[in-house]
DNA sequence: GTTAGTGCAAACCTTTTGCAGCTCT
DNA sequence: AGAGCTGCAAAAGGTTTGCACTAAC
């Protein structure tokens, strides 16, 4: 089972596995992707409709103190909600689409270059290290200057339109 | 006055000067720090008592939006507020010390050569960079095994008491 | 059998919104 | 004069807490 690196950490923290968070912890691992507590309820739901969403909130938290998790905020993409990955072995930056919403992930050696500096220069000691990146992707960058097209055009129109009425 | 880049930007996107923001971008600007909204708010209101909470967070997204502050979360140290601080000329990361809470910022070149990579590998536009480094600065770590021991001499304690109950 | 974990309801904290009235330009 | 801004009250969104019951170990 994917999710039994996860189990066995908890399980040395002498946590009781319950049949909840076995299946919120597949999930997590599963999805590989970056869900907020929102989604990973709905989905859990399906499975066991009487989980309840403060649990999944307790899991959460759980995960993310033991160091399991990692918890993003993709640039507040969408509301002030939390993102959570399973921790890699690897750290990683996130590189959000502003216009599409789309996440990128970057491993580049760069990052360790910031996280060695760092350590050295301020004599700190890392617990852990979150790079997250907006702007406009590849795709993005030719369509946003169609919406600012239209949006000049809305502009326009909406002072033609005052003019008329100052008039 | 210092604050007067920023009125120069606001008046010229024809945002008008009111009492209160000239209030707040005084504040924001000549503190220097990381304040949050509350913060801002609770310093605001001893100049003038009128002023609304409301208008503290209309006035930081303004500020926000025109890209004259930038928003940081600092790790999530206190509580899911926001920091802001006026934008600098130059990208820095914000480390965080998870036991004192102290913010540090660090210059080095090593965030440009991320920005860099990204921007090449992935096409990518960038509109904002934000690293926040999570752990413990030179002063907390030595107080911190302190802190493990006295922790650990609590639970032993605990602990002792329990078996005597249970015997 | 104990203690940790769950569900439920209710609270919490930060931030946003609707609206009537005020004020900057 | 009039759009833009403020204050107030109320709501929203995401998350946490208190408590009695349940289940993992």
């Amino acid at each position: 089972m994917a999710s039994s690196g996860i189990q066995d950490s908890l399980r040395e923290r002498g946590v009781r596995l319950t049949r909840q968070r076995r299946l919120l912890l597949d999930l997590i691992d599963n999805s590989g992707l970056h869900l907020d507590a929102e989604s990973l309820y709905q989905m859990a739901k399906e499975k066991d409709p009487k989980l309840n969403r403060v649990t999944v909130y307790r899991t959460l938290k759980l995960l993310k103190e033991g160091g399991l998790v990692d918890e993003l905020d993709l640039a507040h993409f969408e509301g002030e909600k939390h993102y959570y990955e399973t921790r890699l072995k690897q750290e990683h930056a996130h590189i959000i689409c502003l216009r599409c919403g789309r996440v990128e992930e970057f491993f580049g050696e760069q990052l360790q270059a910031v996280r060695g500096q760092v350590q050295s220069q301020f004599g700190f000691e890392i617990a852990f290290a979150r790079t997250e990146i907006g702007g406009y992707c590849s795709h993005c960058q030719a369509l946003r200057a169609k919406d600012d097209l239209r949006a000049k055009d809305d502009l326009r129109a909406k002072e033609d339109q005052g003019e008329k009425q100052a008039v």
